[in-house]
DNA sequence: CTAGCTTAAAGTCAAGCTGACTTTAAATAG
DNA sequence: CTATTTAAAGTCAGCTTGACTTTAAGCTAG
């Protein structure tokens, strides 16, 4: 099975595993799924929810899997894409394992604890990952910092946002999913206006949606449009 | 080293490979370096270049080593980045072997049967493995579409259009590659406007290429900009 | 020398889009 | 009824875009 190792030179059997970035908005602030490690190496550090993938599994059924058993949701109702792949040599202390990152992104969900997986897992807002003042274990700050790059990237150029919002949302909900993935204010006004404009993003339900104060908003659910067009642009 | 497994679900270990898509415009069209594979399976069909990432060895530096193995070139002049990891479990006959895939841009290349690997490499237009005319070894036809869609989209979001141009370049040059790439021919005067009012982008040399006929170009030179900004979309 | 060809580069202009801002709409609380 | 709150629509100057025209700068044929 590995016979042309011997012609390219020394390669030893690996593993792999997959890591996941879940992301959701929560209380304005933009949260990751994080479990505490139990075991060595980085015991105790909280690290990104993955594992192995299976025999005669393929990479996004094992990101699936993963998925289901951190969060106890049907993975079909969270945007699920793969990332990228890590294979540093020294990323893992037990031998040579590549991942395969993948980015979920979905609407503020369930406490997590209720997943199969007995480890603690939970919410954590990204911010102190980013700048440093916490570590992840592994590569795995370096593996959200790419995350969250390619989820700001993704905001401009695709209808990924409305994965974050529980349907029926408003399009102030969508609004606030920008502000807290860009980290910038919008102007409601110019916002609306585009994301309305924009074909099949957003389908109007006909319904309203009354708060304790100010006008009802209209709900809208997501549309079959996958690319914006024209993109919604940061950095204005 | 793979005690987890146990907890985990049944895990073999596996291999794990780099495959290159090395794109390059020769004679106003896409092209695609090719080996001719020599062994089983799939003896005799064209296949991307590729191997083992060894013992101890980067996904990067895999990938920059069979670049220069396949081209011999030296893998820093081209732009190479990852593309994403492929693990279907029936992907390779010979057991389960995982392959991240780079994307490679780069000028009119030499000849690459200079290469230090023996294997007949030749420059294919694309067309027809893109369109079903013509097969590719294993999953190859599925990646090859998916690094075109990847350097098209780069193509409106990035700077890499350059890394297709032999330095120094003209504007003219630059415009036949977003022509050849996209597969659309576009307004030179609207074209010119764009990518030299882009910040960074081309870096004037001060001297003029002069053809057999017409007024003098002016030649320019990759600037530091990694990204496009406004972008130049397509699709109008 | 100059007319004519070729390609490069600059200019023109109406239409559309953008960002900053104002106005109107529709609900609730007091 | 009025103030308050949030939604949604409207305004408008300035910029960008796409389609097109004009000028520039080389060559070659006569």
């Amino acid at each position: 099975m590995f016979g042309a190792s011997t012609r390219l030179g020394p390669v030893s059997p690996a593993a792999v595993t997959v890591d996941l970035v879940i992301l959701t908005v929560r209380e304005e602030t933009l949260h990751v799924l994080l479990v505490e490690r139990g075991n060595e190496p980085y015991r105790g550090l909280p690290a990104l929810p993955g594992g192995y993938v299976r025999d005669g599994e393929t990479l996004d059924a094992a990101a699936a899997r993963e998925l289901e058993e951190e969060t106890g949701l049907a993975a079909h109702r969270l945007h699920l894409e793969q990332l990228r792949a890590y294979g540093e040599p020294g990323r893992d202390p037990r031998g040579r394992i590549f991942t395969v990152a993948y980015l979920a992104l979905g609407p503020e969900l369930p406490v997590p604890s209720a997943g199969t997986d007995a480890r603690a897992a939970l919410w954590s807002p990204v911010g102190p990952y980013l700048d440093g003042t916490d570590e992840l274990a592994f590569d795995h700050g370096m593996i959200l910092r790419d995350a969250l790059e390619r989820a700001r990237s993704q905001l401009e150029y695709t209808t990924v946002a409305a994965a974050f919002c529980a349907e029926p949302f408003t399009v102030a909900d969508l609004r606030r999913v920008y502000e807290v993935v860009w980290d910038v204010p919008l102007d409601p006004s110019n916002f609306r206006r585009k994301v309305t404009k924009a074909e099949r993003f957003l389908v109007p339900t006909g319904d309203r949606r009354m708060l304790d104060a100010g006008r009802p908003a209209a709900l809208y659910r997501r549309g079959d449009a996958r690319l914006l067009s024209p993109p919604l642009l940061r950095g204005a």
